[in-house]
DNA sequence: CTTTCATGGTTACCTCTTGTAACTGACCCC
DNA sequence: GGGGTCAGTTACAAGAGGTAACCATGAAAG
């Protein structure tokens, strides 16, 4: 009945036409998606929301970030055209990073993600409790 | 003219009316965030479109990911509610995973951050390659 | 005049996450 | 009975990230 003795070349009990974009790991799309995936990137889009912040500001919104990672992030951000970094030479100095236009383009979409995420939490949490009490038993 | 001397409570020079979400650690929208922007899972739900996988498909479709990892990844996926795992009594054994009805709302997000990437990754190629022989001078 | 403070970093070190590679277990085929 | 398949698991190495201390500058405080 089961014809799960790998004799049968269709792995795939649905759709067979495969996904569009490529998965290779140095592919341009993959190398993006890991920047937008990392740990703290999607937070610092999210949070320049048509405005800018300075470097301190963000460090005491973005709960938990260390000042080190802050900085290779903004950094990365910078270089992928995302943010614009500018000094003020003042002292004490004064940084203020502002999304660019593509970074705003960005904006929209992970600001979905962020929605959803409020709209959803609540079933995440209810399947993560009935996920951990099925395994207690 | 620069009030950069930390005298001016008004640290943004834009709009002031702050983010809306919470951006504790312990929250429920960054534990979310968190999954959802680790290395791997935004590609393995990006992949589940509307059919199901089985272990190896996963494995040889999504480059450079570890046996380890796809087991944490799809496991964590599937306590979130966001992918149902299949395991079907045979031998070799066969395990198929698929999006659950919530994991399809947050495709349709996350296509939306994969088109994103793939309408503007010459952009940030250009972006990165600017930044990179600003940096050689 | 000396001390203190603030900002936006950088550096050294140590921990925690992730990658690597070998092993398992059930069964089929040869 | 030796080798192959699939879906993992485990021990260990490598790499990413966290922690805390330090730096430069100049204004303000004493």
């Amino acid at each position: 009945m089961e014809e799960g003795t790998s004799k049968e070349p269709s792995h795939s009990c649905c759709t067979e036409d495969a996904f569009q974009w490529d998965t290779r790991e140095d592919c341009d799309v993959r190398q993006i998606l890991d920047r937008i995936g990392d740990k703290w990137s999607l937070l610092v889009i999210a949070l320049l929301d048509n405005r800018c912040m300075r470097f301190t500001e963000l460090k005491k919104t973005i709960d938990g970030i260390s000042q080190r990672m802050l900085t290779v992030t903004l950094r990365q951000l910078e270089r992928d055209g995302l943010v614009s970094r500018t000094v003020h030479p003042v002292v004490p100095p004064r940084v203020d990073y502002e999304l660019t236009p593509l970074g705003v383009t960005l904006h929209a979409t992970i600001q979905s993600l962020v929605t959803w995420t409020e709209t959803h939490q609540a079933e995440i949490a209810t399947a993560r409790a009935r996920y951990d009490t099925l395994d207690a038993s």
